[in-house]
DNA sequence: TTGTAGGCGTTATCAT
DNA sequence: ATGATAACGCCTACAA
């Protein structure tokens, strides 16, 4: 195992390892000359630095970890080239790692902190409650993209974007019973959801209640245990166990735009019709709903500028040592074909 | 930036530091009592070991990297849980990585084989040509999965592990010829592309040539520049441009399952129906497919396989020091509703 | 069973 | 502008 180093690299070009290093880092005095016969020896050998060893020493890295969850979730390509463009404007680096679902995230966040001397983290897709003592543990700020959550510690630099998961679905319900829905379904997250699929819930029944529509617990599915959450095959399944209820309602409105298809899919296996026997709505804005046929009703979510915020507040956090405020955005009703108008 | 480290620790036990590095890492010789000590200060003062150090030292670590190229691709998942299975089961550690698409795959797993001492590298979703020098860099064992590639370098251990694109290409427009299709138009990948799109392009061609049909380049519909290849909307503007040669067709072939989705949705939106109109065939067997109205017919990659496959591969060069052979898969071919008979 | 000391490959500090 | 050398935090002989 000949590994290249820096100090043959160093032998090899007759010069100390330090001029070596400065040369890799392009650090200002060195003088050009010498700097371009080491690199080119650099690349004659293939040389490349430990970064085990680089991590190790260094005191600062101007490098941001992506920590993603679920790494199928549809969303997160727009979201990351956002991230990339704007990391990189900055002039740092930034790599993605994906987590698991049985890793704890902030494990891993502090783990790599250490590491690789983070300056800053993003959390994607999911993030579960912590203790103080855990959040506190991770003195690097953070931001987590697309999840509404915060806990409030103090002196703990971090801050979460994204939509107003409740107020969207409100919306979303709000249109529906426009169109002269009173019997509304809901495609529902696991029972015991605590997160965004609550949050769309309580939406859903404060859009009914204010409109003096009683809440049937019968019209409300949740998803089965041995379901994915916010998979298609969830969306089928419920949607499958609601018509065989026998109950009567007009319009379904799905936790996300997944769960709608599955749902849809359902529907015209029955051989029924989207929107002629029921109107179904989604929410996400997933590409898949527009290419969808019918095309989908649903809420979108303005990822673009939910990244944005994120990385922007990120750096705020690390170049000002002080927590930027959450934020909430808009989404965006769009109308489509599989919602329609009734009575 | 009071890190807490192994001294740290040791001075808290009143222990040397190598008892408190026999403690973290499971070693036999340690007495039981002094471990669970120790593991409980380390609870207590949350150390985290800087694994930087770690790797740094290690000579070896049983890890596993998996590198993935276009982290969208909804292929993953299913997949990635296999891997994890079988590298758990050898007890082994692995994590994920995202390649974007400017970045040379080659050169970020050399770096990482490096820094983390890495005993093998799974390529997933995306493979370019390289030239043997690169290839030979790394000296660690990879499997490439889902791609087929070989450029044969010797001493170098690596194996690809796929589907059979072409045969199964073939198998697919075989099948719309069988149901009575002679006009059968293509939604290509881009023009120059030299990997996966072209294979399938000879598929295509060859059953074409057997049948005695003549192959009409009019018929055939390249991913414009500006469209992300195997992306719905390219699947939608290549359907809009074959609609408006007005050429004469029955039936159309696309590069990929998301190509097959943009395609119906142009279809509709032209006030034509599939499969009366045309009959549409995808390839790869996403869920998508299944879910789509009308579902649609497509190959089916035998993922699973292919995964526990590559990674069986990987591990056999590890342990064998000897390349594996590649291997290539039969695809599924899934008749459903938006293909049909006709003539 | 436990502690001491040396070294992994790099960068940072301090001379020169 | 350059070179020697001391860390960085950990693991591992080797000694005790």
């Amino acid at each position: 195992m000949e590994e290249v180093t820096i100090k043959d690299i160093a032998r090899l070009c007759g010069v100390g390892v330090s001029t070596v290093s400065r040369a890799i880092n392009n650090h200002p005095d060195i003088n050009p000359e010498t700097r371009d016969h080491i690199l080119n020896i650099i690349k004659e050998y293939n040389y490349i630095p430990n970064n085990s060893a680089r991590n190790l020493k260094r005191t600062e890295s101007k490098t941001i970890a992506i920590l993603v969850k679920a790494i199928d979730n549809p969303f997160f390509s727009s979201m990351i080239r956002v991230f990339e463009k704007e990391i990189k404007y900055e002039r740092f680096d930034f790599f993605l790692q994906h987590i698991d679902n049985n890793q704890d995230e902030i494990e891993v966040a502090i783990g790599l902190a250490k590491e690789k001397k983070l300056m800053g983290i993003v959390f994607l897709g999911g993030f579960s409650e912590h203790s103080e003592e855990a959040l506190r543990q991770l003195k690097v700020p953070f931001v987590v993209s697309t999840v509404e959550l915060d806990n409030s510690v103090e002196d703990c630099l971090y801050s979460f974007v994204s939509v107003d998961d409740k107020r969207e679905s409100r919306r979303l319900a709000d249109y529906l019973i426009g169109l002269g829905h009173r019997r509304i379904a809901l495609l529902s997250a696991q029972k015991d959801d605590e997160s965004i699929g609550r949050l769309r819930m309580e939406g859903y029944k404060s859009a009914l209640s204010q409109h003096g529509i009683p809440i049937d617990e019968d019209l409300i599915v949740y998803t089965p245990k041995d379901c994915e959450v916010y998979s298609r095959r969830s969306g089928y399944v419920m949607m499958q166990q609601l018509m065989e209820r026998e109950k009567d309602f007009t319009a379904v409105i799905a936790i996300s735009d997944m769960v709608a298809v599955g749902a849809c899919k359902a529907v015209f296996e029955n051989g029924r019709r989207v929107p002629e026997d029921y109107s179904i709505a989604g929410f996400d804005g997933l590409p898949e709903t527009f290419y969808y046929e019918p095309s989908i009703t649903t809420i979108k979510q303005p990822l673009e500028e939910i990244a944005e915020s994120s990385i922007k507040n990120l750096f705020y956090m690390i170049r000002h040592e002080e927590k930027a405020p959450n934020k909430k955005f808009e989404g965006e009703l769009l109308k489509r074909e599989s919602t329609r108008k009734i009575g």
